[in-house]
Formats: structure tokens, sequence, C-alpha cells
DNA sequence: ACAAAAGTGTTTTTTATACACCCATGC
DNA sequence: GCATGGGTGTATAAAAAACACTTTTGT
């Protein structure tokens, strides 16, 4: 941030104009249906041009005086009303031309993208429809076409969050506060594919670090013996906060 | 981004309004001096207000077409001459009241900075002074107070490195093209902490993954038995991409 | 000769992986 | 009873961690 900030001053090499840009918001939103084993994203259905009656990535723009996370917020609760949800910066995505309205009024204003990534639980979010139906969840392998480069960013959340599902405690922010091992075990699984560890093996390497406490509630799903509901013990995971691989 | 982007709309509500960004990017250049076994990050004596004579990371502003990983180049060469270099995104620092031009011109006009993250090796790179002395490279443990939030930038972009450090190969973007191992277990130690490893073992399991070659040229430091040069084997490297704590 | 740094090997402990097997429930 | 999913244990292989030891140089 060394250039001059004054406008006035008119450069004759075009190169040498500062950008004006607006900034926007956009959310890749995830959660996980426990009982279908689908990792989900939230889109909504673009009601203007561009890309209008496009699916695409909740998102705004950001107002005076908002900082880039209140926007993201904003926009999320605009969404779904939810208890808890993990909520962290993605990448800022900021190309020239990434957004067609660059070219129409085209004085020099450029469209950035801060993304932002989050994960919501499933039972508790409530989509907040308002008549208008363009919001769903879709299944992150069956995403249709997507408005801008939400494509890419999408992607690059979906990247994030098995990197994240690896060393830090983000699935319990996606499953129900109370769960079966099984559950965590099909979460790590659907999102990590089916190949990253046995369930026995899983199950017991969790177990012998503690932060998971037993209920003793059980349920029962259909045949088969019934589970014991778990609880994640947020004080007891501090010790491995920053370990790598707790969950490999 | 949902949101009408008319300028001409005024809207009662301040909240409403969009704000317009002036967007800088800022670098945190990391690089090892081996000989003094020391992490440098490079800073800049700022020329201008605010917080003129005051160190800072080196950024700019980013220009009309340019993009923002152009810009991040475009500072880094004003600065240094480097054959290789590391260059990552890093994260985007945004909220209300970051810099205090947004005070006195106050025409709503927001400065964000999106920051990267980037690693010369300290050999090749040439500061370019130009006759001016404000460049140089400062110790991470001793660095001054910096221009706006850049502390906060500097020590984000420091823990990116150590997490890198741990899975992927940026420490041979910031080592000499040729490097004892010693040299490069230094790094590891310097960056991570003296407990991530015992020499020896170290040693022993990365020279059995098979990417370091051993070049053959011994090179004497003082007193004791001379050491081997390595060299790093990208394409030996290749199988072990994406797979966690290659390094430990 | 001896200190200093490079480099090798050995032993112990811990962790990963692959299963086999027992348990409790619905049908 | 038996299929189904929950839950426990064991045997083997691999890797991490600790550290003793050998080699080659400068002084």
């Amino acid at each position: 941030m060394e250039e001059s900030n004054s406008k006035q001053i008119v450069n004759p090499l075009k190169q040498q104009l500062l950008a004006d840009f607006k900034v926007g918001v956009d959310n890749v939103i995830f959660s996980v249906d426990t009982n279908q084993n689908r990792l989900l994203a939230l889109l909504v259905m673009r009601q203007q041009e561009p890309f209008c009656n496009c699916w695409s990535l909740p998102g705004t723009l950001v107002r005076q005086g908002e900082s880039l996370e209140d926007a993201a917020y904003r926009t999320l609760a605009e969404k779904i009303r939810v208890k808890n949800l993990y909520l962290e910066q993605l990448y800022t995505f900021g190309g020239p031309e990434r957004d067609p309205r660059e070219a129409v009024n085209s004085y020099g204003v450029r469209y950035l993208s801060v993304s932002y990534f989050a994960l919501v639980r499933f039972e508790e979010a409530q989509l907040i429809t308002d008549g208008i139906p363009g919001i769903a969840w879709y299944p992150v392998k069956q995403v249709p076409q997507l408005a801008f480069d939400h494509q890419e960013i999408l992607a690059y959340g979906h990247r994030r969050l098995r990197n994240k599902l690896e060393y830090s405690p983000v699935a319990f922010d996606v499953l129900p506060e109370m769960f079966t091992l099984n559950d965590l075990y099909q979460l790590y699984a659907t999102v990590l594919g089916e190949n990253f560890s046995d369930y026995s093996n899983f199950r017991a390497r969790l177990l012998k670090l503690g932060f998971l406490s037993d209920t003793g509630i059980k349920v029962s799903r259909g045949a088969g013996r019934p589970a014991s509901l778990y609880k994640f013990d947020a004080a007891a995971f501090a010790p491995f906060k920053d370990k790598p691989l707790v969950f490999i």
C-alpha cells in the first residue's frame, strides 16, 4: 500500500490508474445429512442479472461500515437460521473479468469476491424461503452449473473442508450435538473417501484420545444393536489443538 | 453478490450503501540466512503518509486491469530481483477503520488488504535499494513496530510458513539450490522450534524418502567433517504431494 | 591427540492396519 | 435363528523417538 491514493492525479498511462472495487462476499456453506450420508452445500437461485435464474453461492456486496465477516454473517442469516456455526475466510478471487458487470459499466469498477467457508448442523438449520423457492441444499456431488466462478470457489471450499477434518474438530460443528460413532465415521468416510481408515480402528483411536464422552443414551436405527450417543467435549480436546492429524 | 450494483439509487439508510474499496496487496516475504540460522522478513520504510517513516510490509494498491497476483508480483519485483520464488495468497484483511485514510477523505472509501506470502532464497535475492536505504531483511524475532495492521499480517504469514513446512516442500524455495542436510535441519529447527525431531532421525527419514539427491560435492564449515551438498529432486517428490506430514 | 561436525546403526516404544470375534437388537 | 449393525480384542507390521557409535575433518 504505497501508491498515492488520490484519484485526482490523472496519469496518462492507463495502467497506473488505481482500480475501484466493489467487494462481494460469497459463502460456501456445508452441512451433512447423517441419515443419508450426504455432504450438502447451500445454493441460491439468483433473482437478478447477471446470471439471473442461475444457481449460485449465497453472497452479498459489502456495505459501508460493514466488515467482511459481518457481511458473511448477514448473508448467512438472510438464508438460514442456525444455533451454532463455524465460519472462516476461504480465499479472495479477484482477477479482472471475473464478473461480467465489469465490462458493461466499465468505469474501471472491479468486482472482487472474498469467500467464506461455513459449516452448519443440518438438523438445526432452517432455510428461510420467504415464499421464493430459490434456495436449497445440494449434494456436492450433484451441484448444477453455477454463476460466476462459483464452481471454482465451491471446489476450493470442499478441499478446505477435507483438510480441516483431518486436524480440527470441525466435524462436531456439522454433526448434531449428540451423535453415534458411526455418524462420525460416516461423515469422515463421506468427505474423505471410503479408504481413510477402518471403522474399528477409527473408533478405538478416537475413544482413546478421550474427548468424546458417552452420554449413555442408546439409539436404535432399524436392525442391529443400538448405538451409544456421544458428545464432543471441547475442554478435553484442548491439548490436541494445533496437533496435526488427530483424526487421521 | 446479489445486491444492485447501481450507485445511483440513494438509499436513506446509510447501512444500505455499498462500500467503495481500494484494494491493496501486502507481501510477507520470507527468506532464510543459512549461515546465521535466522528466518528473515523483508520490510520497507514507508515514504508517504500515513505511517511515514514507519517500517511496513512491501505493498501496493491494485491498478486497473491488474490481477491481485500481478500486483503482488509487481511489488516484489520493485524490491528484489530473484530467480525463483514461491508465492501464494495468505488472507484478506478488510475491516473498516483498518486504514487511517478512511477517516480523512471519508467518502465511504475503504482500504482492503489482500496479503500474499512469498519465499525467496536469501543468497539469490538482490535488494533493489535505488539509493533509498529504506529496505531491509529483519529477523522475524526482531521486527520493529509496523504500519497499519502489518504486525498481524506478518504473524499470520509466520504461522502459515510453519504449517506449510510440515507437509509441503517449500523449504527448498528458501534454501539455496544446494544445501547440506544440516542446513535443512536448522531451517526446520529455526522455524518450528528446537523440539520437533532429533537430527539423526530427521536425516534418516528424509533420505529414505528418496527425493534428496547427493551431489557428491563436499563443503567444510570450519571444524568437523565436511558435509555433502544435496539437491531437491522435484520429480521424485511427486508421489508425496498431498500427503500430510512428510517432513514431520 | 582431540574437539567438532557428519553420518550410521541399534534398541525401545508407540502407532497403524487388518482382521477375528463377541454383543444386542429387529424380524 | 439369523441377519444386522454395534462394540472389543489381538496379532503383525511399520514408524517414531532416543541415543550410542563411527567417520572425517581442523587445529
